[in-house]
DNA sequence: AGGTACATCTCGGGT
DNA sequence: ACCCGAGGTGTACCT
């Protein structure tokens, strides 16, 4: 990875354009090829102020003394370009720095899933798994169960759940009740929050709403009795 | 802005959790109080593998040598945390950057949405805005028109728009024929680019499609014949 | 290649 | 503080 502080002006051309004042910042090139210039505070704060993403085309010009003095950064056979005008270069290193290793995640939509099939039963007394990824045409819900009295329930499952996520069981329940065999199908939105909006919202097209406590789904830690005090 | 080129191994408890075994990586310290672990491949490759954004609060540790041996950043009073344990460390460097200036974008929804403000007719004939940013208790509708015909028009501007942009346009009319004087209040999605799916679905909800092209908006070129050639 | 949804999304604007 | 929507979103997965 190479890091380089210098006075530089920046221009980008491709989903949109800018332009960048002179000033002093930190370029920053990714062996993969991304490219990233980045400011010291202000926003964004963890995001680079302007980027390309691989894949890249990198382009170097120096002066008689070897400094550096332009950098440009072509993509996608020039239709998105970044241009650096750099009028002093204060720093410029390069370090070997290791590939991304495997990165383990908890907590996040997947996992609850993955917890929620092998428990259905915290979204109701008596479910059970028929399918996960249960296919429509407009893309697969997450689960298709059979509730204690043989209904189909279509669950949603998300960490934080927004009006999209209702809006989302909606389009996919109005599909799956085109078969006349799931024409009675109900929809659950399961996730670790649910924002009252959506709470409204689901309330409003007759979608129940469960809460689900990570660690109790685990199996870390005994069911509080207010599990079910939802809707 | 600090860099540190070291081996060291990273967990992340907080929104989810994380663990990174020993690998040598580059750690990013802003002066707002980011901080950002990053890898040089694999993905994602213009987002860091770990980071914390501010506020935080930092605590590190150093040897009898002066040489760094861990690093721990809090925030939220310690509900997202990040350790980082430092084996060795390959380069320590800290560079005066400048805060970031003002960035100029253009050709994202807002611009689409000033331009079409100003001339709102390339959504229809003697069509007139009303309003901007029209409320409704969901959320408020970008643009209210009137057509030439003085019947209520919202207008939902997307720079490319998906399903999900129908569905959110179908929300908003939803509520807006609510108001008795608004009942045949139509619809219109208008974007740089509209996917094929998108058209489908508005269609089949009644809501017509009109794709802009930002050049002619601008007064940059002159429209073609074919530019309400939608449905 | 195009469509769909997830993300520790991040970020800005509103209430 | 929370909610909502935009993003040069990026990224993975599927068709």
């Amino acid at each position: 990875m190479r890091l380089i502080v210098a006075r530089c002006e920046v221009s980008y051309a491709g989903r949109t354009s800018t332009v960048l004042g002179e000033a002093v910042r930190l370029l920053m090139c990714k062996a993969d090829g991304a490219f990233m210039v980045w400011a010291d505070g202000g926003s964004p704060s963890v995001k680079p102020i302007n980027w390309m993403a691989p894949p890249t085309v990198l382009e170097e010009e120096r002066d008689g003394r070897g400094s550096l003095t332009r950098i440009a950064v072509r993509r996608d056979a020039g239709a998105e370009r970044m241009e650096i005008a750099i009028s002093e270069v204060i720093s410029e290193s390069e370090h070997e720095i290791d590939t991304g290793a495997s990165l383990a995640k908890e907590g996040v939509e997947r996992e609850i899933q993955d917890l929620l099939c092998e428990a259905p039963h915290f979204c109701g007394e008596g479910m059970r798994l028929v399918r996960r990824e249960w296919p429509t045409d407009i893309g697969p819900v997450d689960l298709m169960c059979r509730d204690g009295e043989e209904r189909w329930v279509a669950i949603e499952v998300k960490r934080v759940a927004g009006i999209d996520a209702v809006a989302q069981l909606s389009r996919y329940l109005e599909r799956i009740r085109r078969d006349p065999e799931m024409r009675s199908c109900r929809g659950i939105l399961a996730a670790k929050s649910i924002k009252p909006q959506a709470r409204v919202m689901a309330q409003a097209e007759g979608i129940d709403c469960v809460e689900l406590d990570v660690e109790v789904l685990r199996g870390e830690r005994e069911p509080e009795l207010t599990l079910f005090g939802s809707s």
